[in-house]
DNA sequence: ATAAATGTAATTATAATAGTTACATATGAT
DNA sequence: ATCATATGTAACTATTATAATTACATTTAT
């Protein structure tokens, strides 16, 4: 059975940040390593990774010395490629929460609203696509060479 | 003393709602009135429109008769107009919940995925920009019509 | 064999959001 | 004047969404 729940923000932050440290290493990394480099927990991490895995964006392996490694050079993958890979959603359908509400499943409200949503959606992953794995790793050093 | 909290998406929906609704009505109406409209609460509903009531977008008036009335016609405003008179964010900062742990406050990862998510929510602003409330309420007469 | 890794279901903990209560203030009607 | 009824907003509670944890099955190099 596969993990299919909804994926929110702070997955896609997880997994920009472990794509960026994979591409700093040379050896596999396991979960827990990872882990302690995102400050979040190595089940957290797996759940990104196996979702990253399937779409053939890292590859995993068990055992002794297993872990995750890059398959190709991440650098030219851009934002929306993880955001589309992870299946992740900035903004969220629904009106609130009275999703079912007789107030809305008449007036046809809820489709309209939704219909925006959607929109929005889409202005974000068009905006993710134009950035790159490798712009984010340059604002890095560049924040790292200031300070 | 003022109410600055955060403003979420619900909020916008309940002020897209609210406005449509005083565009169809004559007479001012109450929070009492547009909370049972839009299944939901007086309170929650007076504390939109006492946002939109500050940047001019509705008037307010208490008392027997009182209540809530449009100033001009709404039909040209835009949803972004409705958003930022509410200061709503639909992509919100913060990286996760992880935001003072000492795995970001160094690497700088935490400003860098922070201006990713001010792109995405300006984005999602120039989206809104290009919808009016009256594109609103054409579309909704049209999905009553097909219903 | 076994130690150590991933994969994922199930549960618990925490944070974000929505709803409610309470009350101060204002105002039109009588 | 007073009274019923409206907004404005703080403080609290309830609910939902999200993150973290526990547990364990599976895999694999040593």
């Amino acid at each position: 059975m596969i993990w299919e729940g909804p994926v929110v923000k702070s997955e896609f932050c997880l997994a920009v940040h472990a794509l960026i440290y994979l591409s700093r290493s040379n050896d596999t990394v396991s979960s827990d390593e990872l882990a302690k480099n995102i400050c979040t927990n190595p089940v957290c991490v797996r759940k990104v990774m196996s979702r990253l895995k399937r779409v053939g964006l890292v590859a995993a392996s068990k055992g002794n010395t297993g872990g995750y490694s890059l398959i190709a050079d991440v650098s030219q993958y851009t934002l929306k490629d993880i955001a589309e890979a992870l299946g992740t959603r900035f903004v969220t359908k629904g009106y609130g929460k009275d999703i079912d509400s007789p107030c809305f499943e008449n007036s046809g409200m809820l489709s309209v609203m939704n219909s925006v949503f959607d929109a929005m959606n889409t202005a974000c992953m068009e905006q993710l696509a134009k950035i790159k794995i490798k712009d984010i790793k340059n604002q890095i050093s560049n924040n790292l060479r200031e300070v």
